[in-house]
Parts: C-alpha cells; sequence; structure tokens
RNA sequence: GUGGAAUUAGCUCAGUCGGUUAGAGUGCCAGGUUGUGGCCCUGGAGGUCGUGGGUUCGAUUCCCAUAUUCCACCCCA
C-alpha cells in the first residue's frame, strides 16, 4: 500500500453512498417544502471570516483550521463550519434587499484539524439550514420543526431535543459574574482545565466532565435565571411554539455552545449511539453574526447535522431505507453478436430501463453467474438466432418463467413488468 | 493536545513459546465439453504479517520509533 487517504478523511463508495442519496435528497426535499433554497458556498475563505464570525477564543479557530497562505500570500482557511461562509454571502450578494426572512439550506463538507475518533473526522459532512432577519421566536421554532419533519420522515423515531437559552449580549455579561461569583470560592479545589476556563470563558466550566468538579457544577447558577425581560420572553415563546407543534423537548439548564455567535436560543440533538461525539445536531440563533461581519445588524437562526454521524445513529436505530432500483435486463452474448448485444443494451437504456450486458467477453456460463449476481428481474440470451428472428426468449430470473417477445415490444415488456 | 488498545489475503479473523514454501471462511477468476443462472465439486490468482530501524545465525513473532484506526479525555456536527 503506497498512497493513503490523508488521516481524518474516507472514502465513501458505491455501497454506502445510497445512504448518503437517501439522506441527503430527503433533506433537501423537506427543505425545499418548507421554503428553503439550496446554497453553496467556497470551500476555502479568508481566515479573517472564521476568526470573526466563529470567534477568536475557540478551540475551532484556535487549534483545529487549516489555515495555509495562498500563492499571493494571503491567509485562507478551508471552512470549519458553514454559517460564517453563509452570512458572508449574504451580506456580499446583497441578500438583505430580498424579501425577508431568507431561508436557506446547505449539505456541503467541512474541515477540522481534530484527533480521529468515531463520527469525528477531519473531513466531514454537515446538512444546514438557516434563516435570515427574523428575530421571532417563530423562526426558531420553523428551524426545529424542518429538523423533526427531516427526522420523522426518515424514519429516525429514538431522538432527543435538548432546548436551552444563552441569553444575548445584554443579560450574559450579569451571568458570567454570578457564574464567577459561585465558582471564585471553591476554584483551588477544581480541575486544572476549570481554573483556565474560569479565566477565559467561565462558561465552559459548566460542561467540564471531570468528577471533583460535578459538585460545583450542579449547584452553579443557570443561564435560564438570569435572562433579560426579552430574552426570557422569546424563550416562553419558543417553548410554547414547540408544545404546539408537538415537539417534545428537554430544557436544558447547562447548555453551552462552542461558537462565539450564538445568541438566544440553542440547542442540540443528542445519541448514546455515536460514540462520545453525542450530538448529531447543534443550533441556534445568532443574532450578532452578520453585524460582526460587516453587514446590518440582521437577526438570524439556523442549525448544523453532521451527516456521517446521522448515518451512525440510522445504523443504530435499524432504520430501513426503500431498495436500490434493480437491474431491469441482462443480456447475454456470444462473440459473434456481443456487437449487436451492446446496442440493444444502449436501445433499451434510452428507454428509461436499467440494463447491463457483458463487456468482458466472458462465456455463456460466466455471464449467466454474473447476470444472476447483479439480481437482475430479467435475462435474455442474444445469440445469432435472436439475430435473425428478432424475437427474445426473456426469462425471469426469479422463477425462470420464460416468455417469447418481439425486440420492438421489449421495452414496453419489461417496463411493464416492473410495475408488478 | 493527553492517556490507552489494535494493525496478518479485497473483507472477517486464526496462527507462529523466534526456525523450511504463513492458514481458514468469504469474495474474486476459471473449469466441471458444444445456447441457459442459483446448489455442488475442482483448480487458480491474491499477503515484502501496517512502515522503518534494532537485538539475533535467523524476526510476521522480541524491543524502539512511526503511520493508521478505535477507546477515554478535550472539543464539536
Amino acid at each position: 500500500m503506497n498512497i493513503t487517504a490523508p488521516r481524518g478523511t474516507k472514502d465513501i463508495l458505491p455501497d454506502e453512498i445510497s445512504r448518503w442519496h437517501a439522506v441527503e435528497n430527503l433533506f433537501a426535499s423537506v427543505c425545499e417544502r418548507y421554503g428553503y433554497g439550496e446554497i453553496r458556498t467556497p470551500t476555502f475563505e479568508k481566515t479573517e471570516l472564521f476568526a470573526r464570525g466563529v470567534g477568536d477564543s475557540t478551540d475551532i479557530v484556535r487549534k483545529e483550521m487549516y489555515t495555509f497562505d495562498d500563492k499571493a500570500g494571503r491567509s485562507m482557511t478551508l471552512r470549519p463550519e458553514g454559517t460564517a461562509g453563509i452570512a458572508r454571502a449574504y451580506i456580499e450578494n446583497g441578500m438583505a434587499s430580498l424579501p425577508s426572512p431568507v431561508k436557506l439550506y446547505y449539505d456541503m463538507s467541512f474541515f477540522r484539524y481534530e484527533k480521529m475518533q468515531k463520527g469525528r473526522y477531519r473531513e466531514f459532512w454537515q446538512l444546514g439550514c438557516e434563516i435570515f432577519g427574523s428575530s421571532s421566536a417563530y423562526a426558531d421554532a420553523e428551524i426545529i420543526a424542518v429538523l423533526d419533519t427531516f427526522f420523522t420522515e426518515l424514519g429516525l423515531s429514538e431522538r432527543q431535543l435538548e432546548l436551552g437559552s444563552i441569553g444575548c449580549p445584554e443579560c450574559r455579561p450579569d451571568f458570567i459574574t454570578a457564574l464567577r461569583a459561585h465558582f471564585e470560592a471553591d476554584l483551588d479545589k477544581m480541575c486544572a482545565d476549570c481554573q483556565e476556563r474560569f479565566e477565559i470563558n467561565p462558561l465552559r466550566i459548566l460542561d467540564c466532565k471531570v468528577e471533583t468538579c460535578q459538585p460545583f457544577i450542579a449547584t452553579a447558577p443557570s443561564q435560564l435565571d438570569y435572562l433579560c425581560g426579552a430574552c426570557d420572553e422569546h424563550f416562553a415563546k419558543v417553548k410554547l411554539a414547540l408544545d404546539e407543534l408537538d415537539i417534545t423537548y428537554n430544557v436544558n439548564r447547562s447548555m453551552v455552545r462552542g461558537l462565539d455567535y450564538y445568541t438566544r436560543t440553542v440547542f442540540e440533538y443528542v445519541s448514546t449511539h455515536v460514540g462520545t461525539q453525542g450530538s448529531i445536531c447543534g443550533g441556534g440563533r445568532y443574532d450578532g453574526l452578520v453585524e460582526i461581519l460587516g453587514g446590518k445588524h440582521t437577526p438570524a437562526v439556523g442549525f448544523a447535522m453532521g451527516i456521517e454521524r446521522l448515518l451512525l445513529e440510522i445504523e443504530a436505530q435499524e432504520v430501513e431505507f426503500p431498495p436500490l432500483a434493480p437491474l431491469d435486463l441482462f443480456i447475454i452474448s456470444f462473440p459473434d453478436t456481443a456487437v449487436s448485444a451492446l446496442a440493444l443494451a444502449q436501445k433499451m437504456i434510452r428507454s428509461g430501463l436499467i440494463v447491463q450486458t457483458d463487456v468482458m467477453e466472458r462465456s455463456l456460463k460466466a455471464q449467466m453467474k454474473q447476470a444472476d449476481r447483479s439480481s437482475a428481474q430479467y435475462m435474455l440470451v442474444f445469440g445469432a438466432e435472436e439475430l435473425e428472428s428478432k424475437q427474445f426468449l426473456l426469462k425471469r430470473l426469479s422463477d425462470g418463467v420464460e416468455h417469447t417477445v418481439a425486440v420492438d415490444d421489449l421495452a414496453d415488456y419489461l417496463l411493464k413488468a416492473r410495475e408488478k
């Protein structure tokens, strides 16, 4: 083995791709029914976009980005997430002048330099949605409704939605002050990471999993108790809308987000099936992002869902997919009819059928075996006699029943056979 | 970034207490006579035992390094 795929990347082979297509096609279908349009942004952007948009203090920006200088010496970065690039595109393309709200969805791959684990890759795919221009809690509710419909139609019955609010620039400082006050006294009894978090971002202490820190975290105040009037009202409205939509959720009093741009509503779909990477999908409101990137103040809300993790979850929950369309016909030929068989296959394929014929110049028996393994519905042997008579003995592989069909009726016959 | 485990055929795995040509199942290819598959039988191809060093008369086996994957942290989708 000479050259291998770079660490953290992987090939998706035909065997697996049908599941990807099923997920991606369903997602597109659901999004379009909710009135979202697809957007694709560049694979790399100026580094500054992520430094500003995602946040300098985040792990993503500090240690996980694939950053390089291009030949003109400009710093570029492979996109580590989608929202910053989409917000940039929203501003740059004057989408603010489109009728509000602007609803977008995407299906793109992202890059983060992380240590490999199950459900965690260096190039990974996300499906996501964004709504720009609405500050209403109903936009938050709709974003979650999109996901609920998607999961329902996918057949993913087991799902857990964690919901919280991290407040806004008005009320978060008060909460952080309260957090610091709470932890300060016992800080020396907590882990080294937490002591560092205390300085950099006390919110992160709430995420700590070290055993000895738990007692202090359990008694810590919650952002939910420190929401300002407007944030509190917003959160209540989101919950009300979800109740009305029959979407169950668990109010999580200690949710934290890794990206700086989140405000107010945050949510996450979690699972126990995808290793320690419990989060399948995360999202929330980011009212400040467009402004941070130089646009007009534009409220927005969105989510991103990891396709690889979703597929792990699908497998764990044994979700069934509709089987692939089977081969309609396998044409078996002899050396003197092989070219005619190719032409016949071409004709059938252009009628919309799925057809294969031998391109190995194999023996009759080997072709029969190939036809069998291809799980074709029908096969026919195309020899000199058939070339002469223009009649084929069509054999149904499931039971061996044979019918004589004229060449001109072949396509119709097979198309009708599909309907059974 | 920290700690731990694994790595033998395309795939799933045996095995060698250091010793001739490293095995199985499955998959792949062909044959079992001339125009009809699945089952069965026979044969074949396919491995520098992850890679590079070291110890040794001799290493796939022991030691070190490195790569990759997995697990726990960390982080996130």
